[in-house]
DNA sequence: TTTAAAATATGATATTTGTCATGTAATTAG
DNA sequence: CTAATTACATGACAAATATCATATTTTAAA
């Protein structure tokens, strides 16, 4: 497995803020995992006493509402780190994580990550900056949940998931959700998100191939409200 | 004005883990500020230099919505700490502060404080601590705006303000909210939660007194879906 | 205190969204 | 490959919520 010190991915996260030193410890202690497509990688509930540093696919981070529907709350792709919480508070996790397609992860236990955080202030400090800007993230995403319709909040996660993860080459969004996932991201009944996603279709907004959904009109999505 | 080494609200916010020298330090570059109910503490958009450590009141911190409605996302009484994220980014506010009540502040510069970030990994991980805790009720907060009815949202910031805030005297809950600051916290319309609060008390489950609200039924609250 | 403005209240109605039913298409297990 | 399961799709209807209109009450300003 390849070197901490050597892995590209961590440019695009906090650890890229470790001195060389500490990032052979970690490299040392940490232990690749891989997941299949739809796997739970933690729940709910869990206690998890490390991070998961993600070096390939993409998960969803839910929440389990009262009435038994799970709610999307994240998407995390390559870069993405995902327990930050856990290195803070002996609390458990309050979100689970499922895989969306295959992915390859490295899992850092706390123990060895903990010593960084209290003794590099720049590891600290960037940790905290992500943390502010997940909180500046997450005001936002309550404010259209609260304020837009489902079918403004739908035209949304499709620019989203084009703006921050692209498309494939025949112009796909490479993030291939089910229509129940997109249900639960945008907060809305299943039925519901079939429905809108059908209309954005007959309105030539959005092209569809099985699950794959590909963007025709980018400009009207953003006009829907 | 009282000086930090001796105020007691510090207790309630991360400024508790700083050293006796640093407080002093603290104390002697703060400036007390005095709000009336209505006023503006500081407006999305605007740079903030430093953090406000809220010494009595409550304020509103809320988000300007496209459609042009206000989004309350948070409310803040005595011992908290608002503007956290202007320590850690130098980005504008992404929300706006809003006194309630009359209020009473410090305001501590950012200058000062960020030495004390980088230098006391006490401070630093009780900040760290607070943010993510923050995270996790806004991820909390994201699924209940998802998922869960209007009335039932209602019910919820009644029983939310009761257990958190308190009552005065005669029962009534100790914050007091217009019915359109209602609306804006629940994320509907002024007419719509008017309506709920109208039919709640018809119900017996909360009686009022102008804008003042006494819960009457807090175990019929719980059972609202 | 009087008056104007703002907040509260409620009806009527339109729109949005959810639920149930049912059918078809796509995947997956064997 | 076939059967069975799961996902997708759509109609019909019900429920929730928004919008507009219009009183009434409360609050704040002159």
């Amino acid at each position: 497995m390849s070197k901490c010190e050597s892995c590209i991915i961590r440019e695009f996260n906090s650890l890229k803020s470790l001195t060389r030193e500490e990032l052979m410890r970690v490299s040392a202690c940490k232990t690749g995992k891989i997941y299949k497509k739809g796997q739970v990688i933690f729940e709910e509930g869990e206690t998890l006493n490390g991070v998961y540093c993600v070096r390939d696919g993409v998960c969803k981070l839910t929440k389990l509402s009262e009435n038994g529907k799970d709610q999307v709350v994240k998407l995390v792709v390559k870069g993405g780190l995902l327990g930050k919480r856990s290195l803070v508070s002996e609390q458990k996790t309050n979100l689970s994580a499922v895989a969306l397609n295959d992915m390859e992860m490295c899992f850092i236990p706390k123990s060895e990550i903990m010593n960084d955080l209290t003794k590099n202030p720049k590891f600290t400090m960037d940790v905290l900056k992500k943390m502010a800007e997940d909180l500046k993230v997450s005001d936002e995403s309550l404010v259209k949940m609260a304020q837009k319709s489902v079918k403004c909040r739908m035209a949304e996660i499709l620019m989203y998931i084009h703006d921050n993860f692209g498309t494939d080459d025949d112009g796909y969004l490479s993030i291939v959700l089910s229509r129940k996932d997109y249900a639960s991201i945008v907060g809305t009944a299943t039925e519901s998100a079939i429905r809108i996603l059908s209309q954005f279709k007959k309105e030539g907004i959005i092209s569809t191939s099985g699950k794959r959904i590909k963007i025709e009109d980018y400009r009207s999505l953003r006009w829907i409200e």
